[in-house]
DNA sequence: CACACAACCTGTCAGC
DNA sequence: TGCTGACAGGTTGTGT
């Protein structure tokens, strides 16, 4: 589900309500998400009140008035939905819940459980490890035109899963790798570094579509909901993404799709020229 | 180091 | 209607 716009938008609904509130009981209904939930997660956080709420890549980062952090990743399906506390059974696919003291409940929601909610000491998370790894924010400066240069001219391999590779730049998945292609008018399966000198527009196209889709509370597909449980609506603005055998919105071409690293990436044959490499025969 | 690919797990949808 | 296979927003580990 959650490229950065969602969880962007997941993080500024969090932070509209549970900053001051208590944590007064934990529930957890299956903990065997592939990264499993903290163990103690019920005496670490019992009692605890919630300061800040903190993105970074695409994980949340809530702060607690105690010494801990809860690191928490939405994978694929999940979601943080606050609402006033309901009574009976969880749903099948709800695996915690944290009781507030004003009256609501937080519930994480996680069909494919692929996503993950661990606790740490707040003075271990800038060397912990899922988050050491991780390259610049795409908002933020780092991102520059020549940091984009420097580290495409070094990769032989396609753009566009590069433009997917954390460590490099984070937040940007399927999607908006797709999109931000798109509007660049780079075929997503040109050689990264052939990509270099079109450092600068990348950056721009591929800020400009992240801040459209946050501003639209994101995209949702099938799962991804705010935390309040309303759905994104960029998903009416894509240009490429799911549009196989669409006309394209500029050239009337038909939108294509590809596999590529085991994903698939949509881009318009027209707009994306792939300009092979010539092979250059002797003159004569 | 860069890259491709399988694995993690469940639900949905297309096709037969 | 039911079965099967392909595919889905992400990340990590393994192998080349």
């Amino acid at each position: 589900m959650p490229e950065l716009p969602e969880v962007e938008t997941v993080r500024r609904g969090l932070q509209m309500t549970l900053p001051g509130r208590r944590i007064q009981r934990v529930e957890l209904f299956r903990p065997d998400l592939r990264v499993p939930f903290s163990e103690r997660m019920a005496e670490r956080l019992e009692g605890r009140r919630f300061t800040d709420i903190v993105r970074r890549s695409k994980y949340l980062l809530m702060h607690m008035d105690g010494l801990d952090v809860i690191l928490a990743h939405l994978g694929m399906t999940g979601t943080f939905l606050v609402r006033p506390l309901s009574n009976g059974a969880p749903q099948k696919h709800t695996h915690l819940r944290w009781v507030l003291d004003d009256g609501q409940e937080v519930i994480y929601h996680d069909p494919r459980r692929f996503g993950l909610i661990v606790l740490l000491p707040s003075t271990e998370l800038s060397s912990h490890p899922l988050l050491t790894v991780l390259g610049p924010e795409p908002l933020e400066e780092g991102f520059s035109p020549d940091y984009l240069a420097e580290q495409l001219s070094r990769r032989k391999g396609p753009i566009k899963p590069a433009l997917m590779d954390a460590s490099l730049v984070v937040g940007v998945g399927n999607i908006y790798a797709s999109e931000a292609l798109f509007r660049a008018g780079i075929h997503p399966a040109t050689p990264a570094h052939r990509c270099a000198k079109k450092a600068g527009e990348l950056v721009t196209h591929i800020r400009a579509v992240l801040m459209e889709a946050i501003a639209s509370g994101g995209s949702t597909l099938r799962d991804y909901a705010t935390a309040e449980g309303s759905p994104g609506y960029f998903q009416h603005h894509f240009s490429v993404y799911g549009k196989a055998g669409n006309s394209c919105e500029k050239c009337d071409s038909t939108i294509e799709k590809i596999t590529q690293a085991g994903r698939t990436s949509f881009f318009c044959p027209q707009c994306q020229m792939l300009k092979v490499k010539k092979f250059r025969g002797k003159k004569r």
